[in-house]
DNA sequence: CTGTTAGCGCCTTCAG
DNA sequence: CTGAAGGCGCTAACAG
């Protein structure tokens, strides 16, 4: 008998107040023109009914409903949640609630889903890619803002937040050669990602400052162990004095750790290796544990909220916004003490 | 000059077929009351207008708004991932929306979620857990249907859908005894864990079917590769005829394979070795790939989908529902061709 | 068959 | 400072 089936309305509260509906939305809502004692008066009905103001019934007046879309192409993928899981913490904080759809990287299906959330009167919109190379904006009349977040959109007028792979590159030449490597190898992923080759140009940059070339030019392959284990044969074959290799992925650099272990070669004393991505279950269970660069994609998520936040409000804004990179040192670069 | 900014409401539609907004709803909704003629012409009116009715307004009437709430606890986890993806399948097939929700696996946050869940007048909620074992219900007054996922709820009132371990551990045993092994080791994960007691139960049952018994008692840790190593290297000491190994889950065997390979033991020739989860990234990874028990977690998130459409509808299922493992055979197993 | 009349729960003028 | 009235977009009785 606490708790009713249907829960209190505004008029529920009104006349346990003993005052009109108008005046408990005045004193709910915090508006000026009302008796401090009314307002307390409409303040402790609510408390007592537990009332919750209907968001259906105020997003029909209003027209914001206090809801957005999380459009993702890929649920699988290793990418893509992360970022939701920081845009959901970034919105779920707020009252803003979070519509959740995967289109699977079908174009119509997409067409599909925005429409749903629109018509759903979303007040924004999130769409996260799977890889991080620039994609079609979306299709149609979008009312709403829109922000792209990992895959940034292909017209500069939108707005869209992703991860800086050319200062990733960078960080992690930066820092074998801070542990004193000079004969470095690099072995990327898919020749086909843009995220590979910005990576290398960001890798290339760093060696270059320091006066020092990779030992030859990159290898491009898949993103799998398989690739990196036949990557680190060749390479060391043809060049024994390797004693730092820089991978695309961490799964790239867990091949080429197996490679060198089976080649004799001892990891980091011989050669130092680092990864990218931070894929913890990878990373974490190498031998010895990956370095590698965290791209920090919780915090994307949540700068892509902040965004569309911003957006909605009002002041948007226009164009990509790239998110540093972080290195994680473990054990394949620094000896373990 | 096609789309005008805001969406066309029933009274265009209506203006626009010259008839009164009661008749257009009936036509567009199928009611039996309207003259075909009549209808055609609302029909049409609509589709010009591009007119697609306001989910809140019918939701303010109905009380049913077509969305639910799909709160989950570790979007991290590998597990929520694809049940999620089920069940987004599953709704957004129709005309439901999907709330994410992350309570990140904290009590108090969850209580939050619900909450606010509810005050948008969800019409049922999906709780997936982050791991298979049982879970307390959720707290409070909840007035709608819900379905617990992976993670069954402890009441057995509540519908619950989940994974059967015992008939996934029972898989893996038959598999390795179809394979000729009888020297059959078991190392499995954290002890804390349900999973790990059913999925034993399962392979020792399966085997001892078979008129066999492990060659020692299952060995505990933890879910990681490094225990796989680790316990793979006690076993093979204490049992050099070792021929098959079951394994708790893909990291566990990836640990063991790599150590029966560095022990200079040939998988699947020496030792046949089976994981379980089926985890992609690691299993296919393998050397050589490695043969898996798949818990069909997509499929599960469907059927919770499912089961909560139906409690929706007014027929609930009560009680544990378990969804039956999958073998997937690679190369761990059987000797590539 | 069609249109009129009431609301769903809330907020916002606009008079008292 | 408070309350009555109107309306957001839609559906469900009732009349016509």
């Amino acid at each position: 008998m606490v708790e009713k089936s249907k829960p209190a309305t505004l008029g529920d509260v009104a006349r346990l107040a003993g005052v009109s509906i108008a005046t408990a939305s005045k004193a709910l809502n915090g508006r000026a023109q009302v008796r401090d004692s009314t307002r307390e008066k409409v303040m402790r009905s609510a408390e007592a009914l537990a009332f919750v103001p209907n968001p259906l019934a105020r997003g029909l007046l209003s027209g914001q409903t206090g809801t957005v879309g999380l459009l993702t192409s890929d649920l699988e993928g290793r990418f893509s949640i992360p970022i939701m899981m920081g845009a959901e913490d970034a919105f779920g904080a707020g009252s803003t609630s979070v519509f959740l759809c995967d289109a699977r990287g079908d174009a119509i299906r997409e067409q599909h889903q925005v429409r749903a959330l629109l018509s759903r009167h979303v007040d924004g919109l999130i769409v996260v890619g799977a890889r991080p190379d620039p994609r079609l904006p979306l299709a149609g009349e979008i009312n709403v803002p829109v922000v792209y977040a990992y895959a940034p959109s292909e017209d500069p007028e939108d707005s869209s937040v992703t991860s800086d792979n050319v200062q990733g590159g960078r960080l992690a030449a930066e820092h074998l050669l801070s542990t004193g490597r000079r004969s470095i190898g690099i072995i990327t992923g898919d020749r086909g990602y843009g995220a590979a080759h910005d990576r290398l140009a960001g890798a290339l940059s760093a060696l270059h400052d320091a006066g020092i070339e990779p030992v030859q030019d990159a290898l491009f392959g898949s993103w799998s162990e398989g690739w990196g284990r036949g990557a680190a044969r060749v390479l060391l074959e043809a060049h024994p004095d390797l004693d730092g290799l820089i991978c695309g992925s961490d799964q790239v650099a867990r091949g080429a750790m197996d490679a060198l272990r089976e080649l004799g070669r001892e990891v980091p004393d011989d050669v130092a290796v680092i990864g990218h991505d931070n894929w913890e279950v990878l990373a974490t269970n190498a031998r010895p544990p990956l370095s590698t660069i965290d791209m920090n994609l919780q915090e994307l998520g949540r700068r892509a909220a902040g965004m569309l936040f911003d957006a909605i409000g009002g002041s948007p804004t226009r164009g990509v916004e790239k998110l540093p990179c972080r290195l994680m040192v473990r054990g394949s670069t620094t000896p373990t003490s």
